[in-house]
DNA sequence: CGCTTTTGACCCGCGC
DNA sequence: GCGCGGGTCAAAAGCG
């Protein structure tokens, strides 16, 4: 093959990411469903989608309902598709997990239930908010069946007994009653949406408030520590706890896995810490109690700097003047300790893969990427495109994307690290997703104990019914956590969906699915990133971009798991579920097929997504 | 012309 | 020490 020239993909099973060539979607030739078919020259990806899909969508569905038996029950999240618009397949360049719109979205008219709040990330609030604009046909028809399967129940005998003749004027009331039935139906959906909503902005305040209560506490007791470490250098636990603040191990880990940002000044000097401080105490609350515990007065700032060499150099150029002058500090306290190297490492090698159903080259998650390698892996023909975020320079961020070996539908995109810069809207999601699902790991990633309770408290807090889905795998070389969007719901499994925040979406079709799989890993995500950060319900407060991205940038202090348990509470509250399964029964109801294409080129994208599953293996070397 | 992709070469860690 | 595999680099070349 001739070298250079984006468009040499003969040998590219995974798809190129040609943000000027869209994928087009044939018709399948040949039996193998699974082919990714290569072979024009102008650039267009060819995939084979109709069996595929079918295959999915009819496995999602129960095998003995129909879609209209599964719109009446109300015990499952029935979501009434419009199936009528398969021939408005969009074109599909990436699989678009968080279709956040941009502006620019906007003004090309794109059609996106996400379109409703661009600015807004994605969050409970966001879907809630999404629902008033909500709806659609789609969501009219979900409301319009249930009417009238309601309804029929009743009017059904009792047309059976009136006159031919009266039917039609029997068929227009009821008619009307069910417009009647309907509107109110609207209505009162409306005000449970308003009152979830100010739910939520309630809740926002009392975490806002309590976060802020808890920094300044722990800037209070980082003073004193200081102060005292000065002279004994020691300090325990029964002291933190007589100041009413406690420290868990969670604390500490997630702190410390904080730091995967490598542009987290944490390491730098005493005078970046004390700014950090204000933003990030825990760290260097952790960062000197674990100096002060194990007294390790070592600084060694070097496995550091080659995890930064590694990962962005134009940050390590940036940085390296102030590690320096943390190496040299004379305030051993801020100083990282060993351990904390290699905890910076193991959070650097933390992954998040997100396996997904896709045809689509690569799955948008808002970040610009830029292809820098492509290795033919072992035990994969499917070679493994890297990738490097390009939305700022030196960011660490790198992604692999690879087809799973044995079902090429499935796409396997893993994420490593934490972005350094502000994310635009449709980036948050995933970048929440992936920095809180490697935090939470790498949170128990410094004992195989720890690892597992994590893996269970991952699944548990946010799957609450899918822990026996999460599995320890040996075979990763790091410790990864995958979100496996692919698999079907198994009845059995979940015996209780509305207690359940795995929602399976039986009958989605694939341009359905479009949307409303991507609302699963956005909620997926946003929940994950809520139980990483405690609040799980600081929506409206994510729904500030500027926050968000300095979230992203500088992760918040981990309040996560000082009230985890509470948190997962209220993911387990049927309540809570209820809601969320409420508010994406709107979404999806209200999903639009989409020809969308953002801002980075990413188009329209097409997963058959039924339910996320997690899957945690930590394999520390 | 700048950006991007391609792809062979190179580096590094690990196991034998 | 050697080979293997994963990951990265960077020159070459295409595209808009």
């Amino acid at each position: 093959m001739a070298r250079g020239g984006g468009l040499s993909i003969d040998s590219d099973p995974i798809g190129s990411f040609f943000p000027h060539n869209p994928v087009v979607l044939n018709s399948f030739p040949e039996d193998d469903n699974n082919t990714i078919i290569n072979n024009n020259s102008s650039g267009q990806q060819k995939w084979k989608l109709g069996p595929n899909m079918d295959a999915t969508v009819s496995r999602n569905r129960s095998p003995s309902s129909s879609p209209n038996n599964n719109n009446t029950s109300t015990s499952t999240i029935p979501f009434q598709v419009n199936l009528s618009s398969d021939n408005k397949r969009p074109h599909i360049d990436e699989m678009d997990f968080f279709p956040n719109k941009t502006d620019d979205d906007h003004k090309n008219g794109i059609n996106n239930f996400a379109s409703a709040s661009t600015s807004a990330p994605p969050s409970l609030d966001h879907l809630l908010h999404t629902h008033d604009h909500s709806s659609t046909p789609a969501m009219l028809e979900l409301k319009v069946n249930t009417g009238l399967n309601l309804l029929t129940t009743n009017t059904g005998s009792d047309h059976a007994m009136v006159d031919d003749e009266t039917s039609t004027n029997s068929e227009e009331k009821r008619a009307k009653s069910e417009m009647v039935v309907l509107q109110a139906e609207l209505e009162r959906m409306k005000v449970e949406n308003h009152r979830l909503r100010n739910m939520l902005d309630q809740v926002n305040t009392n975490y806002n408030a309590l976060q802020m209560h808890l920094v300044s506490i722990m800037q209070e007791q980082k003073e004193e520590e200081g102060e005292q470490q000065v002279f004994d250098g020691k300090l325990d636990e029964e002291k933190q706890s007589g100041n009413g603040v406690l420290v868990p191990r969670q604390f500490m880990d997630l702190g410390l896995a904080s730091n995967v940002d490598t542009n987290e000044p944490s390491h730098s000097s005493s005078v970046g810490r004390s700014q950090d401080l204000s933003k990030s105490p825990i760290n260097n609350e952790v960062a000197s109690k674990e100096f002060d515990t194990k007294k390790n007065g070592s600084v060694s700032d070097e496995g550091f700097d080659q995890e930064k060499k590694e990962f962005g150099r134009g940050i390590e150029r940036e940085d390296s003047p102030s590690e320096g002058a943390a190496a040299t500090s004379n305030v051993p306290k801020f100083s990282p300790p060993r351990n904390v190297d290699q905890a910076e490492a193991t959070m650097r090698k933390a992954r998040v893969s997100v396996r997904a159903r896709s045809e689509a080259p690569m799955i948008t998650d808002g970040c610009q990427w830029r292809k820098y390698g492509q290795k033919m892996a072992k035990g994969n023909p499917c070679p493994r495109a890297y990738y490097r975020c390009t939305m700022a320079a030196g960011c660490p961020v790198r992604k692999q994307v690879q087809r799973c070996a044995d079902d090429r539908s499935i796409l396997i995109t893993t994420y490593e690290g934490n972005h350094n810069h502000p994310l635009p809207p449709a980036a948050i999601a995933m970048a929440q997703t992936t920095s809180a699902a490697a935090r939470m790991l790498l949170s128990g990633s410094m004992s195989s104990a720890d690892g597992l309770m994590n893996g269970n408290f991952l699944t548990r807090t946010l799957l609450p019914c899918s822990s026996s889905m999460a599995t320890i795998s040996a075979s990763a070389p790091f410790p990864t956590v995958t979100l496996d969007l692919t698999q079907s719901p198994n009845p059995l499994q979940f015996p209780k969906p509305p207690n359940q925040f795995q929602i399976p979406f039986p009958g989605v079709p694939q341009n359905f699915a479009n949307s409303s799989a991507s609302l699963l890993p956005q909620i997926f995500g946003q929940a994950l990133y809520n139980q990483s950060k405690f609040s799980g319900l600081q929506m409206s407060q994510d729904a500030d971009p500027s926050q968000l991205s300095n979230q992203s940038q500088r992760p918040p202090p981990h309040l996560a798991d000082t009230v985890s348990a509470a948190t997962a509470a209220i993911a387990a509250d049927p309540n809570f579920t209820a809601a969320l399964a409420a508010a994406i029964t709107s979404i999806i109801g209200g999903a639009q097929p989409n020809n969308n294409t953002s801002t980075n080129n990413n188009a329209t994208t097409s997963s058959n997504t039924s339910n996320a599953n997690v899957t945690t293996s930590n394999n520390n070397k």
